[in-house]
DNA sequence: CGGATGTTTGATGTCATTCAAATTGTGTGG
DNA sequence: CCACACAATTTGAATGACATCAAACATCCG
């Protein structure tokens, strides 16, 4: 429960205003004494190791996570035991929303590295946004972000061709880093070609094919996980 | 802007309360108050038809809308001119949920037959999200339900066949029906072949094949655009 | 009725998958 | 620190599923 009465944080080490991913976290836009109340409801739980769970698709809902650290891949396995990786997410993305609706997740949330996460009940998620018109609109936002991304994934499967797929699968991560911060011209794939393949949709070698085509081609330069890309303009290009 | 200092609807052929759609549209599970506050903020707007726009993707955004009756393909294009059908939506279904984080539609959304629309403004939606936990709640849950329904499809186009693709498909709509108070086993689509393979990311003349197909196998009957499932069970199983 | 549009069906081609093997990377215990 | 086993990735060759091309057929609407 959100414990608005006082402004002073019972978790001194963790205050969102001071927190790197205030502006695109759920703290976005909001005033300083709105950010207090967000601190006091939100709870940092203990980080998870590679390949851990943060929680299982059929889980009852109870809270909303924020990636704080690391990274982690969301997973759907339907009836016949098929799994599908239906995004990745990385530091200040909320976790959890399509468990609003059925009050259950619907989705399996595994870390890719070691990784950390806020916790925020619904309840208080509630209570935040009944509370700040500014809390409210930015959870919609990202929730509506949330919808564009998986959106435009829908496009890469349905329309492209593999080289195209991997192309704008290596724009979005590159978008992704400049959000945050890092470099949009090189970075660590922190998931394995195996999750790339499963992610867009074709089989794990075409994925080793086309970075190596791409490569060829002087687009990008790759070195196992690590990802330089030469010339953005003509990557958008391959990713029409 | 919302009136709520008077419960007297100002357009009195237009009651939620009295909405045959009531119970799956955003007044679910709303109080009987509550519904009359939602009446006064939403507008009936003009009819369309086939094939005109309810608005184009990079329109600004300024309204939420639901569909009343009849439905609407949602199509992306990209810079290239490739469109993408990325969702069929119908009487309940609500509109533009993309637009909240970018501030404009990234869809045009195109009636697929004659159909009508509630507009529910942004500002009064943001209202009655402050004023009506219920409706609060409620609209959370049908944007819960929609990145469902989205992961569902990018789960079919990675891991399915074409036969299951469109087993998968007919199923979704089956449902639908279903929760609208129709029959489960016999429809019209309301979409052309040519929708449906964009939609599924495959060619229309598969489209055409798959359903013959399916028709051999005895598992539906289709005459033009009327699909009637002889065997619903034999249906799920090949979806897998 | 007649042209336009949408749908079905058949023949052929192609891109991505699958199967198989080689290679490299990773973690563990001696 | 090295050797070994296991896992992940890369590469090659053959197959197959779906797309594309082309034409016939049906349907809709004036």
């Amino acid at each position: 429960m959100v414990a608005s009465h006082t402004l002073v944080s019972l978790h001194p080490t963790l205050d969102c205003s001071h927190c790197r991913l205030h502006s695109i976290c759920v703290a976005g836009n909001m005033t300083e004494e709105e950010t207090a109340v967000l601190t006091q409801a939100v709870v940092h739980i203990n980080p998870l190791k590679q390949g851990e769970f943060l929680f299982h698709q059929g889980d009852p809902f109870e809270s909303l996570y924020i990636v704080r650290s690391g990274s982690v891949k969301c997973v759907m396995t339907d009836a016949d035991g098929m799994e599908q990786i239906v995004g990745f997410n990385f530091p200040g993305d909320l976790l959890g929303l399509d468990a609003i609706g059925e009050r259950c997740h619907t989705t399996s949330v595994i870390a890719l590295q070691h990784s950390s996460f806020c916790k925020l009940s619904w309840d208080d998620f509630n209570i935040l946004s009944q509370k700040c018109s500014h809390f409210h609109i930015q959870s919609l936002s990202i929730f509506s972000r949330e919808l564009i991304h998986i959106h435009e994934m829908v496009m890469a499967m349905g329309q492209k061709g593999v080289e195209q797929k991997l192309a704008i699968f290596l724009l979005a991560i590159s978008q992704r880093m400049k959000e945050r911060g890092f470099s949009e011209r090189e970075f660590i794939l922190s998931m394995s070609r195996s999750d790339i393949a499963n992610f867009l949709g074709i089989a794990p070698e075409t994925v080793s094919r086309e970075f190596t085509q791409l490569q060829k081609e002087g687009v990008i330069q790759v070195d196992r996980r690590r990802v330089q890309i030469e010339s953005l303009e003509n990557l958008r290009a391959i990713a029409g």
